[in-house]
DNA sequence: TCTAGACTCCGTAGAGACTACAGGGTCAAG
DNA sequence: CTTGACCCTGTAGTCTCTACGGAGTCTAGA
């Protein structure tokens, strides 16, 4: 299972440190992802080699890995930046910080499920017009996109334009 | 409840259109998204006065009362451009072709909701083990995100960083 | 020794869906 | 005649990447 690709796992011993496709492969996140966090500050100052390139260590695993998963969890680069000064922070971790930081996205993240649902009532709703008025001349759902205003939206679903994430 | 703001109302009445503003606040739509919308082709060739402002009209309001709808349905700009070319085709509007654009949407939300449902439950089970380690040297949930791979999310959550919208 | 291929570097552009700003012009009311 | 609200244009910034171009480096194999 070591060596599933061509090269890496040997050179990686024999170069004594991980260059960026090592670490992607390890952390399964885009090499040129992890070019662009470390620009935005996300993966601090990575030392480099005579030739330039990067070097990576277990250390850097660790933190992408964070980066990684705080992503999957939906917290912003901006949150996960938070997350990993308070993880660096000497003054122990302010776990009633990152608490509050979790709170707040959770709230988020329930209103967003909440925005989908409704969303989703209204889609279903839809179709089951649209199946309803097999032989009509025209389509309700487009019919009901275009009028006037309150049959627009059973309930009023707030403007998700730009929240959507 | 007709004269909400300063001017407009009136205005509209002698100069016989509307303005972009006027559109704005009729549809609740932004007055740069709606420029905005113009050139990307959602609002095709907007007729304009001897000034070179844009003058709307109600078939205007209208369609740009579709794309907000659609929007808050979180439709994507481009389903939309499909839905209003399905809405102006002579050939009757295709009411299978918008079912299916709708079913496919519909799906996406709906695997939107499970993917923030599973978040949402990992954030909480952070937060329960945050609230039952009180006096803990170091937070849990910062513990967890960085522990080695596989005890990090209970139930493994896709990646969602680029799909969350 | 040479070469092919995989990798590295850098800077920049593009996506999506806006929003904001700068630097002008126009218009109506006071 | 000034003030303020609006209009115009083009462009830049937001966020989180991803891709590209052009160049350098390194290793394995012929």
């Amino acid at each position: 299972m070591a060596m599933s690709r061509r090269s890496s796992s040997h050179d990686v011993r024999r170069r004594g440190g991980l260059q960026r496709r090592d670490l992607a492969r390890l952390t399964g996140v885009h090499p040129e992802t992890i070019r662009y966090y470390e620009q935005v500050g996300l993966l601090p100052a990575v030392p480099r080699r005579a030739n330039g390139y990067r070097v990576y260590d277990g250390q850097h695993v660790r933190r992408l890995r964070f980066v990684a998963r705080a992503r999957e969890l939906g917290f912003s680069l901006a949150e996960i930046r938070t997350l990993l000064a308070l993880a660096d922070g000497d003054a122990g971790e302010d776990c009633g910080h990152v608490q509050a930081i979790t709170r707040r996205h959770l709230a988020l993240v329930q209103d967003r499920i909440r925005d989908l649902e409704r969303i989703a009532a209204v889609l279903e709703a839809h179709l089951a017009r649209c199946a309803a008025a097999r032989a009509a001349p025209s389509c309700p759902f487009l019919e009901t996109l275009f009028m006037p205003d309150e049959a627009g939206s059973p309930s009023p679903v707030p403007q998700e334009g730009r929240t959507l994430s």
